[in-house]
RNA sequence: GGAGAAGUACCCAAGUGGCCGAAGGGGCUCCCCUGCUAAGGGAGUAGACGUGUCAAAAGCGUGCGAGGGUUCAAAUCCCUCCUUCUCCGCCA
């Protein structure tokens, strides 16, 4: 949510740097003008007659101990009634349609970011080289299918499109990227959480999902009662809202947390055929890194979050590149965002598999997320800031694609050693093996 | 899932219609007194949000789990919801 104040003080500017953003929001601010005009003016007339209500209120029981004849005071009262509740009621309304615009503006772009779509991305740093291959390469679908890691058509079968099953080495491979990054980041002084996965509303409107988003999300009720639940899309959306409606000391920050979360989504109307396999699903894996800072430390924080994000890509050996979205590519609640992008051989480009962002006092404000300033004593919004760290069934495809050997095994990198047992190189021959000490895998 | 009970300030807790912006205690802060391991005395302690303001301050409004309602007036009465606790049942 932005700060009314700077609205008042200034709509043409934000209505243009919203426009950076590629989102026309030229009408709301405009009617979010007049309806803050209307609202001031509803409270000043409310407050007006509450207060002579209160005053009137400490005298009827002395003028009736005295016995007084309080008809002509209590018919006043009757009329105040009647007109505070008309002001209260012109007032709700008018609040309604303010609070539901407001929640609709997204947050305003770093000014130093490019204005415009994904086309003015632009690539920081590139880092790591592809493997020279002297055979014809597999595409991480049928690496996976082969080496029996993925099991799409059971995946399919028990969900539906845009599920899989992570089987054998596959799961072991899934599970050490996991183990691996958890690690990293307690070693880095991050505190890991375990979250629900079912969300209540108040946690995606804090991290600004909602209410614009809500069809995006995978809504779970039961008959009986009406209290509705979505599954996380991601982390950030419980990390968001762990300090809600929250003073936190200024000792307290920053708060550092991860958490490790299948990530749910509807993906309605997606890319489909370009990205095969798991790519793109309804259900992912995904360690979450999560900040929450005083203002003036966000930047550094920023900076740390990335930086976090490459070294875990750096040190799997993979070919990666850091780039900084332009305005209208960062998510609606996000000043800033990078994205680690890793290499797909197959694909002939990169995707996504960290998103890095510094969404300052947005969802602060969204969610009450506060901290008391010692100097000051006075109360000030945080800053929040997220970042994928990692995203693991993108990394997964990678490390096949880019570790795959000419006899179709895969090489394990050198960092998940030590989470599969020593483990130096995926082959057929694990299939078999996995198996036969599993009586109870099937196929 | 069934049956009960409860949610009041940092904590405990009193409070069944106006005198409650909320008794009392603990804790915390400050002050005083006293030299035997700490005790006693006094004072302060609702924060927050909204409005107001160039910004602040004063003032005003809202606040006793949340939201509605009754009433001239609600912590107090009514309704809905949420949460916690106890007992029973079920269960990883």
């Amino acid at each position: 949510m932005l700060d009314i104040k700077i609205i008042r003080d200034n709509p043409e500017e934000v209505k243009t740097r919203l426009k950076s953003k590629l989102v026309d929001c030229d009408t709301a601010i405009d009617r979010i003008m007049v309806l803050d005009g209307q609202r001031r003016e509803l409270i000043f007339k409310t407050e007006n007659a509450k207060s002579e209500q209160n005053k009137v209120s400490k005298d009827i029981p002395q003028l009736k101990k005295a016995g007084e004849d309080t008809t002509e005071i209590l018919g006043r009262m009757n009329a105040l009634k009647n007109e505070i509740k008309a002001f209260d009621d012109e007032l709700k309304q008018v609040e309604d349609e303010y609070t539901e615009l407001m929640l609709s503006l997204p947050n305003l772009p770093d000014p130093d970011l490019k204005p415009g779509g994904k086309e003015n991305n632009a690539p920081l740093r590139f880092c790591g080289s592809s493997k020279v291959c002297d055979f014809e390469p597999k595409n991480h679908v049928d690496l996976c299918t082969d080496l029996g890691l993925i099991d799409y058509p059971r995946g399919t079968k028990l969900a539906g499109n845009g599920y899989w099953i992570y089987r054998g080495m596959g799961a072991r491979l899934e599970w050490a990227l996991l183990n691996y990054f958890i690690e990293t980041h307690e070693l880095e002084g991050y505190e890991l959480l375990m979250v629900p996965h079912m969300l209540n509303y108040e946690c995606g409107l804090t991290a600004g999902q909602f209410p614009k988003f809500k069809d995006e999300v995978y809504w779970v009720e039961t008959a009986e009662d009406q209290q509705r639940r979505f599954m996380l899309p991601t982390a950030e959306t419980a990390l968001a809202s762990i300090h809600r409606d929250e003073i936190l000391t200024e000792a307290e920050l920053p708060r550092k947390y991860i958490s490790y979360t299948p990530c749910f989504r509807r993906e309605g109307g997606s890319y489909r055929a370009e990205e095969r396999g798991m790519i793109r699903g309804h259900q992912f894996n995904k360690v979450e890194m999560f900040q929450v800072t005083k203002p003036e430390d966000s930047d550094a924080a920023f900076e740390e979050l990335v930086t976090k994000a490459e070294m875990l890509v750096k040190n799997l050996g993979l070919k990666f590149r850091t780039v900084k979205l332009a305005a209208g590519d960062c998510s609606a609640s996000m000043a800033r965002t990078y994205d680690i992008e890793v290499y797909i051989p197959s694909m002939g480009g990169y995707k996504e598999v960290s998103s890095v962002s510094n969404a300052r006092d947005y969802q602060a404000r969204r969610g009450q997320i506060r901290f008391r300033r010692e100097e000051t004593g006075k109360v000030e919004f945080c800053h929040t800031l997220n970042g994928s760290g990692l995203a693991t069934s993108r990394v997964l495809p990678a490390i096949v694609e880019q570790y795959q050997n000419a006899d179709g095994s895969v090489e394990v990198p050198k960092a998940l050693r030590r989470f599969m047992r020593g483990k130096e190189t995926i082959s057929k021959k694990d299939i078999l093996r996995v198996q036969m000490k599993n009586p109870l895998s099937c196929g």
